[in-house]
DNA sequence: GTCTATAAAAAGATAGAC
DNA sequence: GTCTATCTTTTTATAGAC
């Protein structure tokens, strides 16, 4: 799979500029590649590129959160190197998540269902964390979900005040909140 | 201002599809009005749209938000009020937020900092409660960040799982969460 | 696999009549 | 204040040579 090559500077491109504002154009100069290129690696235009995009976050959700999430350790260890993953994925909080700007965008209807999927099946291994460390079945889903969104509102204040400290911050207390 | 009687209409436009998404003829059609009539309320056209709405949106938020913060009743009392309101302006976490939208669109660059502004003010606020009740100043302001976080969080997750119980969870746990 | 050139469609915006 | 008609620009997409 040659095309891999332009998966993180597409990535890039969709989360600073969202699925409209990303113009083949933009992708064209980011890319190096002239528009006919770009349809050579991806006949379905845009729409292929992003779905791309999201089966590779599908391997690093796999590779970077889900896995340190099923290591070693008790379980605030582990949602301790999850944060830290976290924290290395959307660049310290300066990087919005792609996840959110499609949901928020033009093309809801197209990517809403594998990004559901894809934030369900997170929500799902924190709660089997906690569920292994003896917590109630309800509790431990309601915990996973608590987790996402703190990232997710976390992610968009960020965006808003300019201003990364509330997502450190929250980053920081999430592992102990998970585990109380 | 005869203009005012499109905003609801226009507000809703650009939350389900977006800044780029909505466009004027989606606008055209949904207000009834011809694109030339859309410049003589607007000349400045999409961008003097959002500016307006999200004028409207400041007096809202003073209105439904800010309002009963400084309301009667203790802060929990207060944090309930606020909590109902905005279960109304998100129509029970069925509507994402105009400013997540725009702080994840290709406008981002010119919304920004009015968004901002308005984050700002809304933790800003709850923080007062808080201080008012005795909290001290830093923790206040930290869980101020920390409601606009779960409220916002729990919208887009609302849109990516279709399901607003997370929603309607969060804003029921408020209350009592900024309280303790 | 990449390019230039071009087409086709859609978007934002305006002129001028009523 | 609204309309029809038109214009300009941008965007997506493709044809065909190398």
């Amino acid at each position: 799979m040659t095309k891999d090559k332009y998966i993180p500077c597409l990535l890039n491109l969709f989360r600073q500029h969202g699925y409209d504002g990303a113009t083949l154009s933009k992708i064209s100069k980011a890319t190096g590649l002239g528009k006919a290129s770009l349809y050579h690696h991806f006949p379905g235009g845009k729409d292929e590129m992003v779905t791309t995009i999201l089966n590779y976050l599908e391997q690093a959700l796999e590779e970077n959160i889900k896995k340190p999430l099923r290591g070693e350790g008790d379980a605030c260890d582990r949602f301790k190197r999850m944060c830290q993953s976290v924290n290395n994925l959307y660049e310290g909080g300066q990087q919005p998540c792609l996840f959110a700007i499609l949901l928020l965008g033009s093309a809801r209807d197209i990517f809403q269902e594998k990004v559901g999927q894809l934030l369900e099946s997170w929500i799902s291994e924190i709660a089997k964390v906690l569920i292994e460390a003896g917590k109630e079945e309800n509790i431990a889903r309601q915990r996973g979900e608590d987790a996402v969104i703190a990232i997710q509102g976390a992610l968009i204040l960020a965006q808003g005040l300019e201003d990364v400290a509330p997502f450190e911050r929250i980053l920081q207390e999430l592992p102990e909140q998970l585990c109380i």
